[in-house]
DNA sequence: CATCGACCACCAGTATCCTCATGCTTTTTC
DNA sequence: GAAAAAGCATGAGGATACTGGTGGTCGATG
């Protein structure tokens, strides 16, 4: 089990990893929210321990940045034991919220409840990657896409030009550019084999492929997905 | 399925929409009464999620407001958790009543189950939405318009002036305007694509173009429908 | 091995969109 | 009230995008 421990405060961040790694965790530190994205995305985590007061980008910014992609619980660090930073934690979607000053050994305790829960849970395995516009919702992991729920299926190439486009959310991709990325080789002018893929997309994921509401057409520059 | 967030809180209201849309839920934001009434105008929305300590206009106000002439589920969301509040905002229409803080995943069920009660009851029909104007008549749901009985083909674009000029009827609209919101970009000046889509759209649901009985001109302003 | 179905590329015809040039109408100016 | 300016309407044509259909490839199936 991984657990990543960010305060700006470097002393607390010391203190807790010692505490933790005398229960036999592995123990990953940052020092403000970029930082703790990045580790985040580098390494496997299991459970974050998050200040709220930090400079660059406080933890409920980091939170709810990671809130779009992944479930891990999280544990809030505040010196505030107000309501409304409690409800505004907790609706972020942090796990748990601990106030400082904290025992270390209660922190440890919840830390070990919030794990149980969530190995319990099987929830290890559904940390996935999604991309979500609107009522549509690509998983980067499964390659699979639903709208409003519901599964949809798409081709493998189509899958790639959506994927494409979702992570290009909102910038235009031109005809040429989408055939590079999805083929990987030139493309051939006077082709419009894009325009072909993007009708069978529309036709799967618009209700009324006239009117478009994911994926666009900007004329004379390409498509994009917004 | 479109869900209107409502709350005075910016945070409150991003971390909601967060959850939501991570479940595949199109989200509208409204940050008081006021704006939540104008957007439930402008859009086909299922289900409102509704602060009720706000500005402008309370939660509760909204709530009557909108019962006078729909019948989506609203849920609730207030700090207080006393009775007599939860009684109130039930009696005023409400379908459900979640107490600030709250879980996020219990929000997401509650909104998931109001959703089934009321799309199960089939009442998803009955939110068609029609804007009449004269022998005019636009459904926003199939995206046709009908003039006189008599079905018209539009192409996107022009039925996405035309609805657009419905949807604010006997208001003028500038061409910048009207281009910004159909085409979601800036317009460039010394554009007169604007006059040309009119044209067209006149030619097919005017009798005399010449003498426009819908769709008219305002000199120096824009284009207006009445 | 033959058949079938899914997927993909390509083509040609059509629809849609935008631009340009120009004519017309209203407003402003003198 | 006439000329000038500004705003809108019109016609036509080229560029771009969409659509339906055809044929080819490839792997699965019997």
């Amino acid at each position: 089990m991984r657990i990543l421990v960010v305060d700006d405060d470097r002393d607390i961040v010391e203190s807790i990893s010692l505490f933790l790694s005398a229960e036999g965790y592995s123990v990953l530190k940052a020092f403000n929210g970029l930082e703790a994205l990045e580790k985040l995305n580098e390494n496997t985590v299991h459970l974050m321990i998050l200040d709220i007061m930090m400079p660059q980008l406080d933890g409920i910014k980091t939170l709810m940045k990671l809130r779009q992609s992944r479930n891990i619980p999280v544990i809030l660090l505040s010196a505030k034991s107000e309501d409304a930073d409690k409800i505004l934690g907790l609706t972020a979607g942090a796990d748990d919220y601990v106030t400082k000053p904290f025992n270390p050994s209660e922190l440890v305790a919840r830390v070990r409840s919030q794990l149980r829960r969530y190995t319990s849970l099987g929830s290890i395995e559904k940390e996935k990657n999604y991309i979500v516009t609107g009522g549509l919702a690509i998983d980067t992991e499964s390659k699979t896409v639903k709208l409003d729920g519901e599964k949809v299926r798409l081709t493998p190439i189509e899958y790639k030009i959506l994927e494409l486009l979702a992570k290009n959310k909102g910038r235009v991709l031109s005809a040429d550019e989408i055939y590079r990325k999805v083929w990987n080789e030139e493309s051939v002018v006077g082709d419009n084999t894009i325009a072909v893929h993007v009708r069978h997309i529309r036709e799967k994921i618009e209700i009324n492929p006239k009117e478009p509401r994911y994926l666009k057409v900007v004329w004379g520059i390409g498509y994009k997905l917004d």
